[in-house]
DNA sequence: TCCCGTTTGTTGGTATACAAATGACCTGGA
DNA sequence: TCCAGGTCATTTGTATACCAACAAACGGGA
């Protein structure tokens, strides 16, 4: 048994369906794991304060909305309630947000930048802005645009 | 403070640069986390033998290259050391893969296919090319190939 | 032959990710 | 008013992912 024989290797009989081999470095979620891949690196070498991507995604989202709640700040980044809660409690133990009851409806965690969270967002922000450059070097401008507005399609 | 107060709201003082504001939901990153994770629930969903993408790209290379050893099959699969452990831990525990140390190199971990293995691989290689199918389905034929090529520079 | 830098695999720790189960709470309709 | 269905947050369990530290084994050069 050869090693490695792969779909579409005994071209003998000849009549049977091709079956074109399958080749997992040319599939597109083994592709874009890698450039995920490679993004979260970028991002972990240049990001500041040690955020991780998540954790940046939800402060950034926060400086953009306003407190929100810990389930709908999860919607809005793309996190579910189990994840969100996670990066909440870490951001929250290190001082860049607070979460209180809200008043009006008792089931909901109210989560809210503290003043030290909203000025690192800021600068944060700033550096995300030179991350997603880097990201996107190895194309051109308008390869870039392609690119983004193919992707926003596929989510 | 206003709430959600963002970056270029004050345009009070007018002089001062403009800082185009940060919005999330265009960044490459935060659009590539979200595309991974619609393709990943495709998978989920329909691949066989509840096989994850990463147990899956395993398999898949291994039907490929044939036997190797355990951490060329993670750099082979874009998995650093300790993820392929686990992965081929699991995969071992389930009887789709067999491990045994190399006579020459007694470093080596050397990583093989059980015949049961070899053969839900070849089922699960099927499946998954409907699934990358699935998760270029909101794109022309054209545009996928325009997709790959640009994340393929970007990896 | 011995030593030193490298590679391989393992372990421990942290951080996503998601499914499923649970309890508390809200709201609309009977 | 009361209840059924929904939402919110939490917890548990499993599976990536990666870093750092480690021991064993390899290989080339002094």
């Amino acid at each position: 048994m050869g090693r490695g024989l792969s779909a579409g290797a005994k071209a003998k009989g000849g009549a049977a369906a091709p079956a074109k081999r399958y080749i997992l470095d040319r599939q597109a979620g083994f592709i874009l794991r890698q450039v995920v891949q490679r993004h979260i690196a970028i991002f972990t070498k240049r990001m500041l304060y040690e955020l991780t991507p998540t954790q940046f995604a939800a402060l950034a989202k926060l400086y953009e909305v306003g407190p929100c709640s810990q389930n709908r700040l999860g919607r809005l980044t793309a996190m579910d309630a189990a994840t969100i809660k996670g990066v909440i409690d870490r951001l929250t133990k290190r001082g860049f947000t607070e979460v209180r009851a809200d008043l009006q409806d008792a089931r909901l965690l109210m989560v809210h930048l503290t003043g030290r969270g909203r000025k690192i967002t800021a600068a944060a922000i700033r550096e995300a802005a030179r991350i997603t450059e880097e990201t996107l070097e190895p194309l051109s401008k308008a390869e870039q645009g392609t690119l983004l507005r193919l992707l926003k399609r596929m989510c």
